[in-house]
DNA sequence: TAGCTAACGTACTGGTTCGTACATTAGGGC
DNA sequence: GCCCTAATGTACGAACCAGTACGTTAGCTA
């Protein structure tokens, strides 16, 4: 997030394109999140800023393309925050482990985020079709993936048949069931999965869970 | 699903009820997976139904409930698959890799439930809260995993400190996430997670990672 | 400092959408 | 065969909501 909640500070700029830009794309973002595409309101979004409808439409075009400006500010906070990963002077297993821990923490910390791609999905993906900056976003940490499990399966470490793909899917499974169905899930069974005392017991559980199936005695199979 | 589409026989009771409910519910559960709450049409609900509007407000009293009585079906649909179960009869190893594949399975059948649930988190599940029989549904698989895992941990077979409701929690999240977020994860990392080809390795690698976590050695530790 | 344009605001519109008032009829009970 | 009511259909309204036509001004640039 740009975070724009400066107070307009007298002497700066009254017009400032990039600020209002920010500050839309800042808001828009809480509100799709909050209330899904369909459920979000461009007049509350302009309500809640320091502008207008008007500037909305002026800057992005519409709702549409407004949501998939969204969805490429915040993925692009992910992708920044996996560039910042230093795992690799660790041993395999600490080192998947500690990235698991590190996926963990972003989709707490990112509730919004896991709501915009839950959202995103039931669309069908189609802005993200629809941009040309997400579709050739890459992924960090699937480079980092890539080399931890390739120096773990030549050292005869890990035994399991895994790529990093399948191997981001299984980490980012867990971390995102766990906030994005919190809510059906406690409803359901009784049981808040980000409750803070929880916290520790789920971190550490997907991290035994990861590295269980990487390091499995398969000999029986 | 009640799956209401007889082409109204001839000699049929022109006026059933029964038959309208049904039938207003099905294609409510079509039309809310396809588009979300906010974007589901009442209007468009009706003309795809042998009925008009009026009859949905009728029998429903309003969108809203609607859509609570959809969820209230849709988990009714789950608990009976659930209630199915029979692996108490298998070794506790076996018997939870039968019990990730019914998931598996039931989870890639499904995908319109996927969505509803998906949708129902977006709105902090408050039609669940808003209903009367989902709240006290229960689980017959949860009592399964409770069963097995107390059969498992006593034998010394299994390791692993976690109780029904997170071992629950963890196979969900898999299949709940090959199927929910599809879309994203094929447009972004260009893995279709639910093709042909890969379900076995996918349907495998479950069974592989919850058995290699719940009878991981851990002596280490 | 004149003027030009990017940046911004106001007020409105046309279509949509949930919900309802009112009218009607099928068909079971007696 | 009559009557009563559950079940159904029609037509409409009022609010909402995405998007725009038109007018204004800040502030850089020559």
């Amino acid at each position: 997030m740009t975070s724009v909640d400066e107070p307009a500070r007298p002497g700066e700029r009254i017009r400032d394109a990039a600020r209002t830009r920010a500050e839309i794309l800042d808001v828009a973002t809480q509100e799709f999140a909050r209330a899904g595409y369909d459920g979000a309101r461009v007049d509350d979004i302009a309500a809640r800023t320091r502008t207008t409808k008007r500037m909305i439409y002026y800057y992005f075009g519409g709702k549409e393309q407004l949501f998939t400006a969204v969805l490429e500010q915040a993925y692009g906070v992910i992708r920044e925050a996996e560039q910042q990963l230093d795992v690799e002077h660790l041993d395999p297993v600490a080192a998947i482990r500690r990235l698991a821990e590190v996926t963990f923490d972003h989709h707490e910390q990112h509730p919004d985020f896991i709501r915009l791609v839950s959202i995103e999905n039931i669309h069908g993906a189609e802005h993200i079709a629809a941009s040309e900056k997400l579709g050739k976003i890459g992924s960090p940490a699937l480079d980092v993936i890539r080399r931890i499990l390739a120096s773990g399966q030549e050292s005869g470490l890990f035994t399991a048949d895994v790529d990093a793909v399948d191997l981001h899917a299984m980490i980012s499974s867990f971390c995102f069931f766990r906030v994005a169905n919190r809510h059906t899930f406690g409803a359901l069974f009784g049981r808040d999965l980000v409750a803070a005392e929880q916290r520790e017991h789920y971190r550490t559980m997907l991290g035994d869970m990861v590295i269980a199936y990487l390091t499995a005695d398969r000999a029986a199979d």
